[in-house]
RNA sequence: GGGAGUUUAGCUCAGCUGGGAGAGCAUCUGCCUUACAAGCAGAGGGUCAGAGGUUCGAGUCCUCUAACUCCCACCA
């Protein structure tokens, strides 16, 4: 890397480094009782089609992670995979299908359409996992899973049976939400509420037997009246307790049917009586179940209305609904149209409005599974990160219901139901059956499939195995962290925990580290129809992975939403060439067989590597608590801060000099710093510090299974830290002076440094030459040094003064040194008072009290040399 | 109806256990100083949403208020 480019390339490396990563099996962990675990499995990827931003995001917290750990010793284990994700990849195939050849699924049939499913698996699936490698992700590639393969399946069935065995999957035929388009039964998790626009339809049902009496009910979906089997009204409403147990007729259908009393009747809301479809609506199942109503469901799958609507038969729900209105109002049964806002269910994968109906489906029952998943957040052994999502979680499983979990699809897990077609009897199995073990008649295996989380809820123990007592289970489970977005606590994480709890009785991970969304530039939702996707592959093609990871892994706080800038990928790009062109610095200037301490370090040296082992400790431990934005600052300051604009600076005259055991030490210190900053880098950016870091003359072949630096007192140097801190005001204070007064950089000026520690500053006035434009530096310990006619920059600590001839303008010095005054006033304002508080001096902690103490004493001083140099000024 | 989040510089956001308000980008000034112009040296810019409270001390903790966002529930 001697001659390297002047500026960083990521094409150039990015994809040679990962090869040879994975070539020497960097990744691959294998089970090692002499060391300890750390697992993560992937949030599988749906197979529908490629990683976005949101993916890019959660790759890079894992694999952050996955490589701090790596480096720390233990035995790092990251599972990759995808996911078959139900219905949305049917979906996909089907508009692929139709779009391409004009054909549906059922012109295929099942056996050929799946065939199509998985040749488009093949293609996602291997696209998907080119991307993961992209992102530098630091996965094991021989234990790449896919929810369908054999070992998923296996581990599918057994639950699904154990649960069955248990009594804790049942078939039933309960009010459910409906697609109509997807044509299949959805879990709650699956419905999203939007408020619409809609009207509460008031309606007047005739009394039976009481000519001229009606019931006003108001709804907001007439066209369910043609299912009604009953008026509600509460117990306690005196408009209508003399009509509880009469019969009403249903206008335009002519069907009697009673009115109940009943508690879900509201007196004060719409008209107090409410119409009882048992077949459409949740509630109105319920009240069905508690009065023994019978259930008329009046729709078909598509939902158009069936034979069961009369003349309405056919029409399609909205259409009904038009033509029922106008039919009441012309049969003089419509009272009033009240607009009325209300929620209304969409289809999470499609959007169309879902249809509460009642179906034969199968459930899980959640009750018995929720209390342990409860007890495990509640106690701790499961924490969420940040802690609030807890919350979240625990209000879900506090309220949750049962698990509606089978779907009207075909790519998914097929149930292993058997029905016999000769005595009907039904056989849950392991393994698929031909004959019935009843009466050995035929058997058909249930049509439906899984609900796609139901293979994902396995996903920790079905990676690693299980059903089989396999060692790599035993070892790696209970997996470390579960890096995942908030949007799927309830979809997937809950149901990973209560599955852990019940089949491994075990905690599926100790931590749940949550993110938010990649937003776009304006906090919209990056989505397909708004076409505001950024694909994270063309910007790793621009900018590198390295600059996306770092982009994404700073800057926003746990668990918060992130908006995406290409101006901030354009920033981290500029930091991997900042880090490069420091390392080509580096490696232009030093000549060294390996990587030590300087034996003999000056004070700069022992500065900057007590930076570095503060660094080093903080870093640590923010990554340890999921830090990972403030983990991040901290490198990225340290080394643009201090490494380049301050050690390197400072330590250019002994590279450039004579000095060889002065060199020496600076060439150490350059090397050993540079290569423990690559190493906590590392996690963050694999690539760009992988390819420095091997052209340093480390022992190591690569950096990714390097040992993670460890704070150490032996490098704390406080009184060097102090020391190299004030020069560096100093020189801070200097430059401030000559800009403010226009000298050009190229113009040298004498200085006379007045401080109390002329040592130092004899020590340092190579840095004021270099780095404060200084033609001379003379040190003394008072006034006396300094020739007449001179201005002067104050320091904590030092006063350094510049012949007047330099300037050019005496106002404007008045001018700064005003400015200066007014500025040390309040500070010593500041100070004073806080120090003639009795309460801060008698409670607050000593330490800050001395600090309080010197910085006033430090202020007093400049300020006092600010003063006499106005007066000089006149 | 319940819960959560956000409100800090022109923009996007950090700010961990309470101890002198920060970054990136943008703006302005001066520099092609032999690692880096994707850079260097500087500058301007904020009653930390509002009101109370706890504390010697509050952007940080507590209470209330406002605006925006999200999640859950679903009185038809």
């Amino acid at each position: 890397m001697k001659n390297i480019e002047k500026t960083y390339e990521p094409q150039n490396v990015e994809s040679r480094l990962y090869k040879k990563w994975c070539d020497n099996g960097y990744f691959h962990a294998e089970v090692d009782s002499k060391k300890e675990p750390y697992t993560i499995v992937i949030p599988p990827p749906n197979v529908t089609g490629q990683l976005h931003m949101g993916h890019a995001l959660d790759e890079t917290l894992q694999d952050i992670l996955i490589r701090f750990k790596r480096m720390q010793g233990y035995n790092a284990l990251w599972i990759p995979g995808t996911d078959h994700a139900g219905i949305a990849t049917q979906i996909k195939v089907e508009e692929a299908l139709r779009k391409e050849e004009g054909l549906t699924r059922y012109d295929l049939g099942r056996e050929k359409f799946l065939e199509r499913v998985w040749d488009w698996k093949k293609q996602y699936g291997d696209r998907i996992i080119t991307q993961l490698k992209t992102l530098g992700s630091s996965c094991d590639w021989d234990r790449e899973r896919f929810t369908m393969d054999e070992g998923c399946s296996k581990a599918v069935r057994e639950v699904f049976v154990n649960l069955y065995d248990k009594g804790l999957i049942y078939r039933g035929n309960r009010i459910i939400n409906w697609c109509p388009k997807c044509t299949t039964a959805l879990s709650d998790a699956e419905v999203e509420y939007t408020e619409q626009d809609g009207n509460f339809w008031h309606i007047k049902y005739p009394v039976e037997g009481e000519e001229g009496r009606f019931i006003t009910i108001a709804t907001t979906r007439p066209e369910t009246m043609l299912g009604d089997t009953a008026i509600a009204v509460n117990p306690e409403d005196e408009r209508y307790m003399d009509i509880i147990g009469k019969n009403v007729i249903i206008p335009l259908v002519d069907r009697a049917i009673p009115i109940v009393g009943d508690e879900h009747a509201d007196k004060d809301f719409g008209t107090g009586a409410v119409k009882i479809t048992p077949a459409h609506d949740p509630n109105d199942f319920e009240v069905g179940q508690r009065h023994n109503l019978p259930i008329i469901k009046v729709m078909n799958d598509d939902a158009t209305i069936n034979k069961l609507g009369g003349k309405y038969e056919g029409l399609d729900r909205y259409e009904a609904r038009k033509a029922i209105v106008a039919d009441l109002d012309a049969g003089g049964y419509l009272v009033k149209i009240e607009p009325h806002a209300h929620n209304v269910g969409q289809c999470y994968r499609c959007g169309t409005t879902v249809e509460p109906l009642t179906s034969d489906q199968w459930f899980v029952k959640m009750a018995p599974l929720a209390k342990e998943a409860i007890r495990v957040v509640k106690e701790g052994e499961v924490k969420f990160v940040p802690d609030r999502f807890s919350k979240t979680y625990l209000n879900w499983m506090e309220n949750v219901h049962d698990w509606c979990i089978s779907r009207q699809l075909w790519w998914g897990h097929r149930i292993p139901a058997f029905y016999c077609s000769d005595c009907g009897e039904m056989t849950v199995s392991k393994t698929d059956i031909d004959t019935c073990p009843k009466c050995g008649g035929s058997v058909k295996q249930e049509n439906d499939v899984l609900d796609t989380w139901f293979s994902s809820a396995l996903w920790p123990f079905s990676t690693l195995g299980w059903p089989d007592k396999t060692p790599e289970l035993e070892y790696f489970y209970p997996t470390a962290t579960l890096v995942t977005g908030y949007d799927i606590i309830f979809f997937w994480v809950a149901r990973m925990i209560f599955s852990g709890m019940e089949h491994m009785k075990e905690i599926p991970f100790k931590h749940v580290f949550i993110h938010g969304l990649v937003r776009d530039s304006q906090g919209r939702k990056m989505s397909k129809s708004l076409g505001n996707g950024v694909d994270p592959l063309e910007v790793i093609k621009e900018y590198g992975a390295d600059a996306l990871r770092f982009t994404l892994a700073t800057g926003n706080a746990p668990g918060n939403d992130m908006r995406y800038y290409p101006e901030r990928v354009e920033a981290s790009r500029n930091f991997a060439n900042k880090i490069w062109n420091a390392a080509r610095f580096v490696l232009m200037n030093i000549d060294i067989e390996e990587i030590t301490l300087p034996d003999n370090p000056r004070m700069e040296d022992k500065w900057i590597l007590s930076r570095l082992n503060s660094t080093v400790k903080e870093v640590t431990d923010n990554l340890e608590k999921f830090e990972l934005g403030i983990a991040l600052q901290k490198l990225y300051d340290f080394v643009w801060d201090e490494f380049c604009d301050w050690y390197i600076e400072l330590v250019k005259p002994r590279l450039y000099g004579t000095d060889d055991d002065s060199k020496k030490n600076a060439e150490k210190t350059l090397c050993y710093v540079l290569s423990n900053f690559l190493k906590l880098l590392h996690p963050f950016m694999p690539f760009v510090t992988e390819e420095i870091y091997c052209s340093l003359p480390v022992s190591d072949e690569t950096i990714v299974t390097s040992a993670w630096p460890v704070y150490t007192d032996a490098l704390s140097f406080p009184k060097e830290e102090e020391e190299i801190g004030a020069v560096c005001e100093a020189i801070k204070a200097i430059r401030n002076l000559r800009t403010s007064m226009n000298v050009p950089p190229s113009r040298k000026a004498a200085m006379y440094i007045v401080t109390k520690n002329p040592s130092l500053y004899e020590a340092g006035s190579i840095f004021f030459e270099k780095l404060a434009g200084a033609a001379s530096v003379t040190v003394g310990d008072s006034d006396a040094i300094v020739p007449e006619g001179c201005v002067n920059a104050v320091a904590p600590g030092a006063t350094i003064f510049m012949p007047t001839g330099e300037l050019v303008d005496t106002e404007k010095e008045r001018e700064r040194l005003t400015k200066e005054k007014k500025r040390l006033e309040g500070e010593i304002a500041r100070v004073e008072k806080m120090l003639s508080n009795e309460g801060f001096v008698s409670r607050a902690p000593q330490k800050l009290i001395d600090e309080e103490k010197a910085k006033g004493v430090k202020y007093r001083e400049m300020y006092e040399s600010v003063v006499e140099s106005l007066a000089k000024l006149g």
